[in-house]
DNA sequence: CGGACCATGTGTGCATTTTCACAAGCGCGA
DNA sequence: TCGCGCTTGTGAAAATGCACACATGGTCCG
């Protein structure tokens, strides 16, 4: 129960696993929910729909936490995908641009059972700054980031701007340490090395969506 | 200008091929914005960070719309585009869950243009049903999906109520005639055969984030 | 009118991801 | 203690996706 085997070695792993280990740990937290204890890899595969021999194979890059003609213990398979995601801490975050979206993830605190907390909301227009959030944050204003950052340990910065700010502001973010962005403008940030912007475009789910419905 | 080379061929076009679609069509829209009439793939891959060549076979799925030596016409290439996705014409689409997501989204009319059209925003909770929302809509009953999906010639369902609910509304949706479902829930929905699922877990994505700083 | 030039469209090979299939390992019952 | 049944962990194969490189076929200029 205690650590798993800290990936180390040169081998880098997949976006898509690390993808389908936040799914693995919603199957956990569902499992729980039921009152399953044990499981094995084909009936949870069966259960969620996914395939056997990739959930072993995901989870074989960070160690052997199954046993064999038994299963997994899904408590403690639980507490080790937390702890391979990074789930066991706190982690800081901010939004930028505290219009529609940016105030509806701002109240919304249940991401992975609080382990994400929103420590500051901030916005460039003067008329908003100040402004109450649902959550009981304030907004504040979009100048002192830097300074938010630092003093509130920030680690990951949200980004919920019209697309024209989305670079400009992704630079500051940057520039005051931060290493992860999640950026839902739809535009394609560049960012120096080091530094992760991961973008979602709701558009394009949209869009993907539309595809299907016109080619049956 | 028309027409573009409708895939009927048996082979199917790949999801990541879809997305990129989605890119290029944003490309094409900054492009015009720049005042560019003309683009060579190499050109379009330096500025936006793509590979050219996939430029290129993503869209010989459909056509030919280049003229070598030349490049492509942005003018032209969008509208292609527009026609491979579907956004030709408009897409109706009713929200599920009025919350703050749920209301957030329907106050977006930013989807691709005005192309796709909330027609339409629905609540279970008797508290909720009537409210005014932003954009105009008024909360209607949920028990009226059916109805509602008939009448007004909804194409898209969105969801975004809590995970509970998610399984047993795509169902409903299913029932009612909908094909395409964008679920914000974070589970996983079984679907019939000829229903598109796709979910949008944002919780997903921050726990990437969250893998990466713990992975240096 | 012809040839030099240039970017498309595509055949081919490489890389990554998924799936298969089985030896290795653990528990349990005799 | 031993063997049987079951599931893991993992090489090897299949499938999918990506990128290179070039023949093809337009443009344009002399
Ligand atoms: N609302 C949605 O449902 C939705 C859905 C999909 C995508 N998006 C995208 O999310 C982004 C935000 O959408 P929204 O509906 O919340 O827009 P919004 O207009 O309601 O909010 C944008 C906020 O950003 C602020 N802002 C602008 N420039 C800024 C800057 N330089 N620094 C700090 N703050 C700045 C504005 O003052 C405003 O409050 C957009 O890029 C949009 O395309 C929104
Ligand atoms: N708010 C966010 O920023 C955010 C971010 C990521 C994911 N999500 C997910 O989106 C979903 C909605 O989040 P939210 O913050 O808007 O929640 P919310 O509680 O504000 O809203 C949920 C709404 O759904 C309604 N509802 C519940 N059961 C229903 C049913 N059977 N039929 C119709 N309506 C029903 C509720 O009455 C409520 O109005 C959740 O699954 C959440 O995990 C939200």
């Amino acid at each position: 129960m205690t650590a798993y085997k800290r990936h180390i070695d040169n081998t880098a792993i997949s976006d898509l696993t690390v993808a389908r280990l936040s799914v693995y740990l919603r199957c956990m937290d569902r499992l729980l929910e039921l009152g399953i204890e044990t499981i094995s890899s084909q009936a949870l595969a069966d259960r969620f729909n996914l395939n056997s021999a990739q959930i072993r194979k995901d989870l074989a890059y960070f160690g052997e936490f199954g046993v064999r003609g038994v299963g997994y213990n899904v408590r403690e398979l639980r507490q080790y995908v937390v702890e391979i995601l990074g789930l066991d801490r706190e982690r800081r975050l901010i939004i930028v641009g505290a219009g529609n979206l940016g105030t509806a993830l701002c109240h919304y605190s249940g991401f992975s059972g609080g382990n994400f907390l929103v420590v500051g909301i901030l916005d460039s227009d003067p008329s908003r700054i100040g402004d109450p959030t649902p959550a009981g944050l304030l907004v504040e204003d979009a100048a002192r980031l830097g300074e938010i950052v630092t003093q509130r340990q920030v680690e990951i910065g949200v980004i919920t701007t019209p697309a024209s700010a989305a670079q400009s502001i992704s630079e500051k973010m940057a520039e005051a340490g931060l290493k992860v962005i999640l950026n839902f403008a739809p535009i394609r940030v560049r960012a120096d090395e080091g530094v992760l912007v991961k973008t979602v475009d709701l558009g394009v789910h949209l869009e993907e969506l539309s595809f299907h419905l016109t080619h049956v």
